[in-house]
DNA sequence: GTTAGCACTCGGCCGACAAGAGTGCTAAGT
DNA sequence: ACTTAGCACTCTTGTCGGCCGAGTGCTAAC
């Protein structure tokens, strides 16, 4: 084989990591021929399950347990042995039932379509929304709260409403800031929000605001309410990974909900997800974060046209459904492109 | 003492709850000469614990184990024996600085006060958003998304902003849509946004609906924009009771989060503060949550004007530090309350 | 190359045992 | 009548040894 393992060195490897996905106990050389009917000995297996040890494949916690797949097992599974089949008929459906835009704001869509990932796999979804840095400007406004008090509603084309309540220094007449709702408008159409910050950056510094003071105001207003929009990211179905034997004990419990509340980090690997479209696997370490030790993620990316709006997956444990996971990963990934598509 | 129980079983009992809020273990007779210099024999603080199990403020695990306080002793604590203090200045300023609205979103300042109570109270904060339906209605906004989506944007007085994605089931022009919307905020002008419903409701089955197609599109169209407006809670570090010694039983640790998980059941709770206004305090089974057995809550109302607003609060284990939350509570509902005032 | 046989190892489980904490009771002291 | 010293009793916790079973690695035979 081209990778150095012969036929019954996979299969039997295939065992034992499928077996330990069920189970999530240490597979021992006879479980395995029970459990899948290979005509071989248990010594016979127990020679291979050697080889494989030596080859990194497998660890045994213990002299006399039985073994359990490595990382690079898994990494092996999904990239060679792994015959990644469809969405069975009932979750497509559930998917795509689950999938809708209908009655909920633009928030709702996406912790919506996590807390479907999370309950039709039984891990944790995890959705990244659409960075509002590359969506697209469309609209501005200014509502005056009371007091010096302004709430600034800012909508992207893609409907995404971000809103903030900015203080003035001092007030200011509504026909004023009617006029500077006009102003911003007019001049941010069809940018980019990156591209509008950037433009508010020079505009204040240029030679127009020097002298015009309700441009200046105008430009000071609009980048607070600009200011520190953040990527957001929504992990549904915490509670779900309470179950999963591995994780019983207290301290590696809390590890998990300690990480799941570092959503910078998390924020890190599925930014790099957006540059490679499709189906993408951490698996353990693979992430480079060590608050995923014992945690795999599944990703993929939804988009709009050509461009990458965001990445969607679940996390589970290292030795979670693969085979069941990546599918719906997929489908929900293209379910919500289709989504969002504008016809 | 009026209350049945001498000065020196009010000591006793005040000594047992005060150690065991802070060890989490059962106090035995002497630890409690030792801790607090009673000038008593150890023999003799049994008798009166004796006593006060009789009178079910203690209970012991089992023989020889010290007493542990019943919820009757939490609740004579409260009532009775707890000299609330104040605030210190180190938690007056933290909680004085995270109250701002500069900067976030309406939902974002709910938000970070949830936050904030529970970095301050080292246990979960909790906050219940004003019900928008008490809101005022201030102005809706109608975005076409492309296709037969629309965006709706609906802002109260106080400054929350909802916006709901609704799908038309025909096309409709520009300028249509921007005579619905003068319409509606005509209309609505001024109303609470349950009024608001009401109103709807009866204009869609009135006479001008029938021939006015637009005025029945436009009716609808705002129908399905209110349509399940909940109320939002903010519950915020849960990870904090993790590291509590009573809940390192993984299963107790499990039926927290699945309880925070059901906030529809802590929302009747918080209902019931509404209208008790001030400080409220839940001991484990007094909310008749089950949910809740292990688990005390203090609350207090924010307010604006002479409307309660909404409910905030902190949840803990029922040995909790009630001298220590409920002013940091109650001076936090204050603030809230000072914040969202309009000058 | 495969397999039966066997000695070996190690964790999990039980029961025994000792230590420690805390109680309740009794009897003596004030 | 209240307080307290003394003491026997109870119950948990931790530790130790032994047994059992699961599973291994090795060797020798097929």
């Amino acid at each position: 084989m081209e990778d150095g393992l012969n036929l019954r060195s996979r299969q039997i490897l295939e065992a034992i990591i499928e077996d330990y996905i069920s189970t999530a106990e240490p597979i021992g050389s006879s479980a395995i021929r029970s459990r899948h009917g290979l005509s071989l000995s248990p010594a016979t297996i127990r020679n291979v399950m050697a080889d494989l040890e030596e080859l990194g494949f497998l660890s045994s916690p213990h002299t006399s347990a039985g073994r359990v797949p490595t990382e690079k097992a898994y990494r092996f599974y999904v990239d060679s042995l792994l015959a990644v089949g469809g969405v069975d008929r009932g979750e497509r459906e559930e998917i795509r039932r689950r999938c809708t835009m209908a009655g909920k704001d633009v928030e709702g869509v996406f912790r919506g379509v996590s807390q479907m990932l999370s309950s039709v796999s039984h891990y944790m979804g995890i959705v990244a929304a659409p960075s509002f840095n590359s969506n697209v400007f469309r609209q501005i406004e200014f509502i005056p709260l009371g007091g010096r008090r302004i709430l600034a509603i800012l909508v992207s084309q893609s409907g995404s409403v971000q809103n903030r309540i900015v203080e003035l220094e001092r007030d200011i007449s509504a026909d004023d800031l009617q006029k500077m709702t006009n102003y911003l408008n007019e001049m941010l159409h069809g940018l980019t929000i990156s591209q509008v910050k950037g433009k508010i950056v020079r505009e204040m510094e240029g030679e127009r605001a020097r002298y015009d003071e309700m441009l200046a105001n105008a430009l000071r207003l609009s980048q607070q309410a600009l200011d520190d929009v953040g990527e957001e990211i929504f992990i549904e179905g915490q509670a779900n990974i309470l179950d999963l034997p591995e994780f019983a004990d207290v301290q590696k419990m809390k590890d998990i909900f300690r990480a799941m509340e570092q959503k910078s980090q998390l924020l890190t690997v599925l930014d790099s997800c957006l540059k490679a479209p499709g189906v993408n696997i951490f698996i353990g370490s693979e992430s480079h974060l060590n608050s995923m030790s014992g945690l795999s993620m599944i990703t993929s990316t939804y988009v709009s046209g050509k461009n990458t709006l965001g990445v969607l997956g679940v996390i589970g444990p290292t030795r979670m459904g693969y085979g069941k996971v990546i599918p719906i990963v997929d489908y929900t990934a293209r379910m919500l492109t289709r989504m969002l598509h504008v016809d």
